[in-house]
DNA sequence: ATGAAAGCGCTAACAT
DNA sequence: ATGTTAGCGCTTTCAT
């Protein structure tokens, strides 16, 4: 592999010559800079990423750390976050951690190490504490690390009232909502408060049916769904992420109940899961692509001036309309008081 | 942030000293070890990696070329090949290509920038030639590459025969394939020749369809679904990826066809898409973690060893049964000439 | 306008 | 057993 040297000696120049063509910096006689770039074209010559690294301290790698990327939502939202990272230079390192927490540690090791510029710290697996004590560049999604940490993350509280409302809207009365573990501060949890409440002011019943476990397993959400129907077979409402809706849908369909008709499902997230077919799920959807540009933009500026602070509003979600709630004219005439 | 050096001022020590503790490599007595171990505790000292990658000229990264990670599967590839790199000590750098080749050209300069130790790709976008110029490690994922480049993929023309012969165990006869775009030589195209040639030998009639977009936008899909039914509403077979076959699904039963009774669909890949609810698509699944497993020993075979080549045999794809073909009781019967 | 040289943080070979 | 030193390939002063 050719160095520099080699192309400072093929171009009869020195190697600082060489550098300042590569980087178009200080003077440097036009046809200097032809024999240079000849030489570099002969030699097939590509600068060392690693030693420029070196000398800058900075990779223009940043780190993403999520739960699962094959899970509809987080392959999203990682593809979107990939996307804006490119459009402004860096690339993206993958962790998954899979509900292991070692991994998480392991990755923010790495960061130390001067491996990432800075990592998006989206998974809920270990200990806030451990970030106060980084000293580097760390966002959170959905996830609140410390005082000082920044936070991007869906108005979840409003997402809870949304989905509350348009359930009050088909007039359902019997509710489930699904939750998940909730092993770390995350603001995504926020939603389930103000779901039930808003249920609860207008009359209507709600449980909260925590989830076991935490990986996304399609199977095991079939399950879960199968017991569920089985004790609440009369529910008339189901508020849950999008994978475990589309379960109950398929568990509450094939046991005959007449869907959106008997009953409404809302589903969370916006994820593809929700918008596939037969029936779209009527879903609570996250502003991916937004989330992501905030996200990016936090980050960098973080890595920019490392004193940035300071938390951003919540990014506003919106209803999607599907075919597991009621058609907006049965709605309308449920509200005039069917 | 605190360097090697600044740990030997602190010890007592030379760099080489301590170098010799970070490394476990070389004599160093215990109670001196103890004593840089304690230095760099107290600095919070963590080794430089971009200067040891210099060094050893070696990143330990990978990087994945796929075309979206919002796809399901590759969602889920790139999930298993993430955790198989993790296991070997590797990590994984993304690039979605999104259908743009700049973006391929520009990640594989990478490669020749010493960012990354290989490349996985998976993406099906520019020209081959430039492959063959690259002089490091690649290895092609569903994609040839060039002569000495190893490719990994699924057993494809098998897996267009096994969907033929479920098509046919169904009795079907008036069958609509659906087609992505051709412009790479991939071997995940040979499915659709065997699976029409198997097909035509026992009398059905195959219609191609060929996808006219390239990128994996589910409304696309609807839209297609809606087209095909409207020119072919009589169709009783239908072989496609999970996302089309899914589209083809919801437009079929949404206009009253009954499935499986008066309809099969048979999806190909195995991914989320096929096996969420309602409606379990039959599909010829592959083998996503042992692909991954594959693509990695490939790999790092190569990083270890460049002269390595050689291709490997295909790996089996899988029937799983769903909901979209006939339940094997009457498929049976059929076979008994019903 | 250009060459020489110092240094980014680390490792490994070479002294002692 | 340990300190010293020469690179790894690049960038950036600092002379000239």
């Amino acid at each position: 592999m050719a160095s520099i040297k080699d192309v400072a000696k093929r171009a009869g120049v020195g190697v600082g010559t060489v550098s300042r063509v590569l980087t178009n910096s200080g003077y440097v006689a036009a046809k200097t800079r032809q024999r240079v770039e000849k030489a570099m074209a002969e030699l097939e010559y590509y600068p060392n990423e690693m030693a420029r690294n070196l000398f800058h301290n900075r990779t223009n790698i940043i780190g993403l750390i999520i739960p699962d990327l094959a899970h509809p939502f987080f392959g999203m939202t990682a593809r979107h976050i990939e996307m804006e990272l490119y459009r402004r230079g860096f690339k993206m390192l993958v962790c998954n951690t899979i509900q292991e927490s070692s991994r998480e540690s392991e990755f923010l090791d790495m960061l130390r190490c001067h491996m990432m510029d800075g990592i998006i710290m989206g998974a809920h697996t270990i200990e806030v504490v451990e970030y106060e004590k980084v000293h580097a560049p760390v966002v959170g999604f959905d996830r609140f690390l410390g005082e000082g940490i920044p936070c991007i993350s869906s108005d979840h509280e409003q997402g809870g009232i949304i989905a509350a409302r348009r359930m009050l809207a088909d007039n359902r009365k019997n509710i489930i909502q699904l939750v998940g573990q909730q092993n770390v501060k995350s603001p995504s949890l926020d939603r389930h408060e103000s779901f039930a409440s808003v249920c609860r002011e207008e009359g209507a019943l709600v449980r909260n049916i925590i989830m076991p476990w935490n990986d996304f397993d399609f199977h095991s959400y079939r399950y879960l769904a199968e017991d569920i129907y089985t004790e609440y077979p009369e529910v008339d409402g189901l508020f849950a992420a999008d994978l475990p809706a589309r379960a109950c849908l398929g568990v509450y369909l094939r046991h005959g109940r007449l869907i959106p008709h008997d009953m409404s499902i809302i589903g969370y997230d916006g994820s593809l899961a929700s918008d596939i077919s037969p029936f779209r799920i009527t879903t609570v959807a996250q502003q991916i692509p937004l989330i992501a540009k905030r996200l990016v933009h936090r980050i960098l500026l973080l890595i920019e001036d490392s004193t940035e602070s300071g938390q951003e509003a919540p990014l506003a979600v919106l209803l999607r309309e599907g075919d597991t709630t009621l058609p907006s004219a049965i709605t309308a005439s449920l509200e005039q008081g069917d």
